[in-house]
DNA sequence: ACTGCGCATTCCTTGACCGGTATATAACCA
DNA sequence: TGGTTATATACCGGTCAAGGAATGCGCAGT
């Protein structure tokens, strides 16, 4: 499942500077390698994992393979957020509301006392 | 570090269920141990694991201890996101000026192979 | 065909993580 | 005080992922 192996992909460090450094320009193995500080079986293993994510796609060029980012599962990172961008944006209100104490008609609910 | 660890949080199934069945409310240990078919060792480890990460924050409710979801982090993730959705909307954007350019009327070419 | 370069894959070792069991701790109750 | 409930932690065994060394493989130049 792309949804399990997106995660376990983005929880390495090197894998999300790596993501990070596509996020400029395509580039090809050696430049990742070098750019990351990583040996380059280990940039091909990254990449590999990257790649059954969906996370990358590759494109030869002669000798060389380019790797560039490919946006859908960032989009579906997204929707997964989108639930909690919500209770985050919850929160503000009421610390705008906190800061605001004008209180416009917030008589829902939820006095929370002390705090 | 808590950039780090939230990503690792996050990576495990179990704990991104814990954290979307926090989402609807907070709820004490026992009770998340059901909902996700958990041991109580095993809940209260992953939920040390959220905590760490600052995901979720405790209140002591009793001899029940009443787990909640904390915001901030998800903005984090969030904010590291951001660049990624614009690439996102790039490659819409490129999408529609492919539509664009390529005439609009339903006369495109559209092989379809093999059909 | 041979050689060199860029990259992928395999083997191996080590370290981290996960789940279960057993135990410790703290709060309530009799 | 002793006992029960609710949760946290320590320990243990199995599993999996990461890194390094060595090797395989495709492509280009001669």
């Amino acid at each position: 499942m792309s949804d399990a192996s997106l995660w376990t992909a983005l929880a390495d460090p090197h894998r999300r500077a790596i993501v990070a450094l596509l996020l400029e320009r395509p580039r090809p193995v050696g430049e990742i390698g070098e750019a990351c500080g990583l040996s380059q079986p280990s940039t091909s293993k990254h990449l590999r994992v990257l790649r059954d994510a969906g996370l990358v796609r590759v494109r030869q060029d002669a000798q060389r393979r380019v790797y560039a980012l490919d946006p859908a599962p960032i989009a579906a990172l997204d929707a997964w957020l989108a639930p909690y961008r919500e209770l985050w944006n919850r929160s503000l209100d009421r610390l705008g509301q906190r800061l605001d104490e004008t209180s416009y008609d917030t008589d829902t609910e939820e006095p929370t006392p002390k705090g």
